[in-house]
DNA sequence: AGCTTACTTTCTAAAGC
DNA sequence: GCTTTAAAAAGTAAGCT
């Protein structure tokens, strides 16, 4: 009745970009209400946005990353906000700098409880890491789509590692498929 | 010529006196933990593999070893969990997890998820508990996880709310502080474990 | 006993130690 | 390998009332 593919929620984005011009980050901490900068701790910058909802990491070398955003489009909009920023302090920001998407985050209901230990055995202990002393989810390394599962007693899964929109849909459709073969979907 | 000939002996020392120095920890640790010589004896040869395998490369000799160790316990049958190894290991917890999750993906070792009626034996011998209370706290277990309870469960949380379960059931009642202690888990997770397990055994 | 906060796991880029 | 950022899953833990 529910499609488990029907239930894929983003749940976060992170992307690349460089605006193509190198920064003084002192000098930016003090222009940029609400920015963090620690260089003791880490060499980038932190500033969020609010809306859409994301932090960004900025370097010396004028390299961002946006982290945090719940679509691919909130992306684009949170990295538009820091360009106007930047320009707004009279930045040489690129026109339009490309942006990479690195990874997406997605999370999952395949609408049964799973039998993690025998899940673990049948999808081959060789791919799988399931130790529940030290965290309460199977982790699958999916080849194709190349992407990361973590399955839960729930039901419920997390996909990470994927670059594509696509992705999450695929690795969904492909696990539900291993443990319907294996008998071990309710 | 010779600096190269001397490089190597001091290279050839170096990697025997590790070797002894890994044995002889796994040995230590061993004893602090009272697993027996066999298990001992497993362990030296998963950490030889290891060394074998080049595994060792950007890891410490001491988490490999503890890693090794905890390893051979599981193979073993006799498992501890990973607060127990860190107790007797200089290494942190989070080390030797890591540690053990990479050496058991790159030796194969293929190890299944350990199983809760392990610790049982142990627990319960250290809690003065009677044959009737560990044969009761494997029933549980058994019927608990048939049942889908054990999912995602930490395996000592699971085994320490069977016993206190049975010592209950059979009289001979130990406190949620005294199971507790034992296993190095919280009151609270035995209280959580055992209110689904009684469920699941049909009392209550 | 509960509630809150926080840590465990997975991923990924960035610059530098 | 580490440092920082974000997010979900569920279990465990610690502190406070």
């Amino acid at each position: 009745m529910t499609n488990p593919a029907d239930s894929i929620e983003i749940q976060n984005v992170v992307a690349s970009t460089g605006i193509g011009q190198e920064l003084d980050l002192e000098a930016l901490a003090e222009d940029l209400p609400g920015a963090d900068f620690n260089p003791d701790n880490f060499p980038g910058l932190v500033y969020r946005t609010q809306e859409p909802k994301a932090a960004a990491l900025i370097f010396r070398s004028g390299k961002i990353v946006c982290t945090g955003a719940k679509s691919i489009d909130d992306v684009h909009e949170a990295l538009g906000i820091i360009f106007e920023k930047l320009r707004g302090l009279q930045i040489p920001v690129e026109d339009d700098p490309e942006i990479t998407v690195q990874n997406i985050v997605s999370s999952a209901d395949l609408g049964h409880n799973l039998n993690l230990n025998a899940l673990a055995i049948g999808l081959g202990l060789e791919d799988v890491e399931y130790e529940p002393e030290q965290f309460p989810g199977l982790v699958y390394r999916m080849d194709e789509p190349e992407v990361v599962i973590l399955l839960f007693g729930s039901g419920k899964i997390v996909i990470t590692g994927g670059k594509r929109t696509d992705d999450a849909e695929e690795a969904v459709e492909e696990i539900v498929e291993r443990i319907e073969g294996l008998g071990l979907l309710g | 010529r010779l600096r190269k000939w001397q490089e190597r002996i001091r290279t050839k020392d170096a990697g025997e006196r590790n070797l002894q120095f890994a044995l002889s920890e796994i040995d230590r640790m061993a004893s602090a933990l009272g697993v027996p010589r066999s298990v001992r004896e497993v362990a030296s040869v998963i950490y030889r593999r290891a060394l074998n395998e080049d595994l060792i490369r950007g890891r410490s000799i001491e988490g490999v070893s503890t890693a090794a160790l905890y390893a051979a316990c599981r193979q073993e049958g006799i498992p501890r969990s990973l607060d127990e190894v860190a107790d007797v290991s200089r290494v942190p917890q989070k080390e030797i997890g890591r540690t053990y999750r990479y050496i058991s993906q790159e030796l194969g070792l293929e190890l299944k998820p350990v199983d809760p009626k392990q610790f049982v034996p142990r627990f319960a011998s250290s809690l003065q508990l009677s044959e009737e209370v560990q044969s009761k706290a494997t029933e549980i277990i058994d019927v608990s996880a048939e049942q889908g309870l054990l999912s995602g469960k930490s395996p000592t949380g699971f085994a320490a709310a069977a016993i206190y379960a049975a010592s209950l059931l059979c009289n001979e009642k130990k406190t949620q502080r005294e199971v507790a202690d034992v296993a190095q888990v919280t009151e609270v997770t035995i209280r959580n474990r055992y209110q689904e397990q009684i469920e699941a055994m049909g009392f209550r």
